[in-house]
DNA sequence: CTGTTAGCGCATTCAT
DNA sequence: ATGAATGCGCTAACAG
């Protein structure tokens, strides 16, 4: 843009030292208050900023953070990234953006090209296959999301909590045969973790459970519902919204006895199609909030790899 | 990371200056075969990479480029963005992710702080309101999508295009009675420009048009569609798959005579949830691809600043 | 408390 | 064709 000025500039205009400017700037102490002020003010009075690469070049650091999702449309990430950015916009962070796309390839990609470019941090979005070893040279700066790992910061949903509280509600509703409507165990939290908790409640209730695990994709929960359907079955738990609306337009084309539909994700889409639907909100945004907290205060100050377990809670 | 190598260690290592090394580096003539090809394979053997920073601060770009979306969760923005990401990778631009929601305060908020952040350059998603005297600065290094300004590169949709396609569609099946289901005009494109051009079709074939704008989202289309429903209609034309969705969900709640649906947009959540309704493709995806194209033709050769407009077609 | 000095990694003269 | 020297804006070590 326009020619900015440096500390350098600062530093004559208010009548002291480069290195006192330097100070200032770092809001070290040894500087006295008055020409701390005087400084602060010449600075404010010609909107003077920094420049980020000399600083970077002298070993601080970039104030970049990757943030990898798997997919730029996905509904659940959309609203964790969007609690994310605004705290790390605070932080003077800068954000970019990758799109793995569930690919294992593409991430190794992506981490090699921020390798070469002094980033801060990464939040990476976890899926099937990921392979920890990868990860390991970020092990400090990474924070995981939607998965954990032995080792790394991680913020997670409480898959077996939601599970549980819609299974709960819907026995407490008088369901019986409540079938459920998955994705496949390989898939280690939605997947297995959401998997085994309804088997869990089955079990504890002495109900018997009905379950297909066909897959992420809205047209798998359409094309596989029917598999889970009898002429006991009153209640279908779903292990996403994604899910949950897939099923809902089969049902609508092949109406049958009432059907209480349950989903765990709190999404605006899930809730405008199909409101009649029991959700339970794994707490997408505020899972975003903390991975950006917890990033920054590793980065900053080397705080511990915490794993964050996000509570899940009727929405 | 890792303690990098420097040129001055690709320089010692292949027993050159280091001015030789920078030399190659960018491809600069005036260096033998030889000692090229040599200080080359030094420099692929200890996968070595410049600092960007230090490049950045002698007055190279930092090739960094921002990306403003009006929201993360928009339908045809994800569309656009997930082709621009790959072409501004390849040529070693990270894009930095940042968010509207559609208030010109956060576009100006972000624009600041990218003014601080030596950005190579800009694509801004724009929506009404958006204030053209605050681009003013970046004229040279910014894209603007899906709206044109006097004075800067843009990529727009064929708005005028599209309805045209998809009214004499309607036409030739039959239809003599087209309502449509719009956006208020005082946003240009998708409002005013596609309600023109319905108009303008209806004018040019003697119908009587019927329409209404309520705005943007799902639940308006839900809640406004009635409006322009009588005995005679039997299709309707939605400015957008948003406002189709929020039609269709209406409609499925109120049974009425068969009605062809029709929208602009061409995304997968429609496709999945109504393929039954006509749709054309504004080409979200190849606008995105043309953005980035146009964006680094600008930045890196001073490219003129046009002004592109992708054509629709039937999807 | 404050100014001076010396680099960080690179591109760019200017010599050779 | 190539190496040595200079400085980008900043922080850190060292003097006063």
């Amino acid at each position: 843009m326009q020619n900015r000025l440096t500390i350098k500039d600062i530093a004559r205009l208010s009548g002291v030292g480069k290195s006192t400017v330097s100070r200032v700037l770092n809001n070290e102490s040894g500087v006295s208050e008055r020409t701390r002020e005087r400084v602060e003010a010449v600075m404010r009075q010609h909107g003077f900023s920094p420049s980020r690469s000399a600083r970077a070049m002298r070993g601080q650091s970039d104030k970049v953070v990757a943030i990898i999702v798997t997919r730029l449309d996905s509904l659940s990430e959309n609203l964790a990234v969007q609690t994310m950015l605004p705290c790390l916009y605070e932080q003077g962070y800068d954000p970019i953006m990758m799109e793995s796309q569930f690919s294992t390839k593409l991430v190794q990609e992506h981490l090699d090209v921020l390798s070469h470019r002094n980033i801060d941090g990464v939040i990476l979005f976890g899926f099937t296959g990921i392979d920890e070893a990868m990860l390991t040279p970020w092990r400090d700066t990474l924070v995981l999301m939607a998965r954990d790992a032995e080792g790394f910061a991680s913020v997670c949903y409480d898959d077996e909590g939601a599970i549980r509280i819609l299974m709960q509600r819907l026995f407490e509703q008088g369901h019986r045969h409540i079938s459920y409507l998955g994705v496949p165990e390989s898939d280690i939290t939605t997947g297995l973790r959401r998997h085994e908790a309804y088997l869990s409640f089955c079990r504890q209730h002495e109900l018997t459970p009905n379950a297909v695990l066909p897959g992420l994709a809205m047209k798998q929960g359409y094309d596989h519902v029917a598999k889970v359907l009898n002429e006991e079955t009153t209640a279908l738990l779903c292990a996403t919204d994604t899910l949950a609306i897939g099923a809902s337009k089969y049902l609508q084309q092949h109406p049958r006895t009432p059907l209480q539909l349950a989903s765990v994700g709190n999404t605006p889409l899930l809730k405008f199609l199909h409101p009649e639907i029991l959700t339970v909100d794994p707490g997408y945004a505020q899972a975003g909030k903390q991975a950006a907290l917890q990033l920054i205060a590793q980065v900053t100050q080397h705080a511990e790899l915490r794993q964050i377990t996000i509570p899940a809670a009727l929405s």
